[in-house]
DNA sequence: AAAATTAATGCAATCGATTACACAAGTATA
DNA sequence: TATACTTGTGTAATCGATTGCATTAATTTT
């Protein structure tokens, strides 16, 4: 009972206990721990064996202040709660945590507030680098000088910004809307409306350029009157393609920049008594889970977010260690792959994912 | 530019940086900013001025080390992907932010090494805190009495386990079984099926004990065979119903334990050529938001996560500040609200959510 | 054997902020 | 007017680990 209460009370064991412990200097201990090559095997050994005894941790805050590394990384994203962003997380947090990095995860929920918030407080925080995923182009860029002045690496995913010296990892937004774009023109589909999104961004201005590239290699007639700017929401894409079934000339299938736009097309499509893929043909991007899962499962673009965080990672691993102040910024770009499922497949000849 | 040049090669300015300008020493100016009282006004005021105007900035990493507080709490979920925990993320956010914390999310995928791992490397980086929803009850305590021996506060939501003096957050499942299944039976259904959970953790536990009581009270046969043990995923629902179905006496209504695996559940009844829900009612948990957009929509219990979020980031704030070494452990308990939809509703005469 | 290397360790400053204790000047009390 | 409090600052130690610069001992070179 006396001993588990001096247990409890026990100071967590410092380099200046191992020190006194083996009779050498705190400084040796230090050197013994880190590997220094100064230090004889025996010491090492002694000093390792006998940390180990007595339950030493490193203190990370002591070692944090010295040495200016925090080993914390931020993570920003619009949210977390998308199949998307959850993995491209996860790919991130596969790559760093073995190096003994801890993620710190932020969420702008797209308001440019909350997203120079979560920046200064990371910086506050002394965060050894930033990862993030950018909800509004058009925001204020001095954050982004904060960061460049403080020497933090940053590293774009997904959705970038061009800022010198910057490094980004995304998809080829344009080949994945083309590809998708030119599967429903091989479907039949003539009049293709596009769902875009706030095309400061350039993840959603590439993929429009995707669409109106397929539309006219393919011999189409492009008409801008059938793309419409709208936000990643069911409840919008509903609205919008209410709009569209409005028209004189409704479109005959439906390109959407987002799966959760192209849930809330679905909806509204199939209330206005039409028949998917029959009358109009949906495609969404981002390969979401319920994609799948769906009656009427949706096609999709798979943007392997897990692969993307843990490139972002690698190339934030890549700048943190290098010693060079100024390095040549990657871009680098990974390939989309279209999913076919039953809302756009109306040659039902192969079995869909 | 040579000004923008000193500009970036600036050092942040520390107290010692403000102390100097205005001609007193650190240690009062970092009562200045702290507002301490034993401060005159005059001086706290041409302090905070003067650190303004230098951009200083407090170092965490220093403040950290001196008062042991990092001012980071971890939270660990099994998966930060499902609506239902990234909104309780959320709530802890909100409430965690404007106090000038920071959350490090982890997860264990449900695996017990990554729980372990994972709440050793957050007392490493010397969290103030972890907020939990264990993945498995039955993981060795052993981990749970280094968190205690460190007096980190630990708080339980949603999936708990009892440890002497650890609060929890979580909902009445009991009730929020008892309420889904009782609905069933007001619609008629007579042998209900329930799609259980590993049931070592308390709310599988008592979602199955809900479930069980409202059969009883309700003059139903209670028929153990009618429960399975099954996974929160869609291909383990199918599988389980399957079973089900086989039976020579199949159920006419299910009752899952999660959305996910009522989900699969129905792709399976509908595959059987059975309609939903006037041959079999399906009532799942926690009202993720697919539930709601499904065409048919799916009948579930809501967990409030943001506000149990909240409540548990509350109970951390109250634990820490605390001095008094042994407080009450708190133990609170939310009411789930049952959202009915298609899935289960036979009788319709109002318009569902 | 003296001089020059090399190897292993110690000393002490440092990272930046906090805080117990000391001290000086000013104000109130007797 | 001497004594006792206040009030506001300064001094210096501390949190725990790291590291440049000695220093000592051991080894090699000439």
């Amino acid at each position: 009972m006396f001993i588990l209460y001096l247990n409890l009370m026990k100071k967590k064991t410092t380099i200046y206990d191992i020190a006194k412990e083996v009779g050498l200097t705190a400084a040796t201990v230090s050197r013994a721990l880190n590997n220094n090559p100064k230090i004889s095997e025996k010491t090492r050994k002694l000093v390792q064996e006998t940390a180990k005894k007595m339950n030493y941790e490193q203190n990370t805050l002591a070692r944090a202040l010295k040495s200016g590394k925090s080993y914390n990384v931020g993570v920003i994203v619009p949210r977390m709660d998308s199949n998307f962003f959850a993995s491209v997380i996860r790919g991130i947090e596969e790559e760093l945590y073995p190096k003994g990095y801890h993620v710190i995860i932020c969420q702008t929920h797209d308001q440019e507030n909350l997203e120079t918030g979560n920046i200064n407080s990371l910086l506050n925080a002394q965060v050894d680098g930033i990862l993030m995923s950018i909800s509004n182009a058009k925001s204020k860029s001095n954050v982004f000088d904060s960061i460049a002045q403080k020497k933090v690496p940053l590293i774009f995913f997904d959705r970038k910004k061009e800022i010198p010296g910057v490094s980004s990892v995304t998809i080829d937004d344009f080949n994945g809307a083309y590809q998708a774009t030119k599967h429903l023109i091989e479907q039949g589909c003539k009049r293709i409306a596009h769902l875009s999104n706030n095309r400061s961004l350039e993840i959603f201005k590439n993929r429009y350029l995707g669409y109106k590239q397929a539309i006219i290699d393919h011999g189409l007639e492009f008409d801008e009157d059938l793309v419409i700017e709208t936000f990643s929401k069911v409840s919008e894409g509903r609205k919008t393609v209410k709009k569209l079934l409005k028209m004189k000339n409704p479109p005959d299938a439906i390109f959407s920049s987002s799966d959760f736009s192209a849930l809330g097309a679905i909806q509204e499509i199939k209330d206005h008594g039409l028949r998917i893929p029959e009358d109009i043909s949906v495609v969404g991007f981002s390969n979401e889970p319920f994609t799948k899962f769906m009656e009427l499962s949706i096609t999709s673009v798979d943007q392997s977010p897990i692969e993307m965080g843990r490139i972002a990672a690698k190339v934030f691993l890549k700048e943190v260690d290098s010693k060079t102040p100024k390095k040549e910024s990657e871009k680098i770009v990974l390939q989309p792959e279209l999913i076919i499922r039953d809302s756009s497949l109306k040659v039902k000849s192969e079995a869909s994912a």
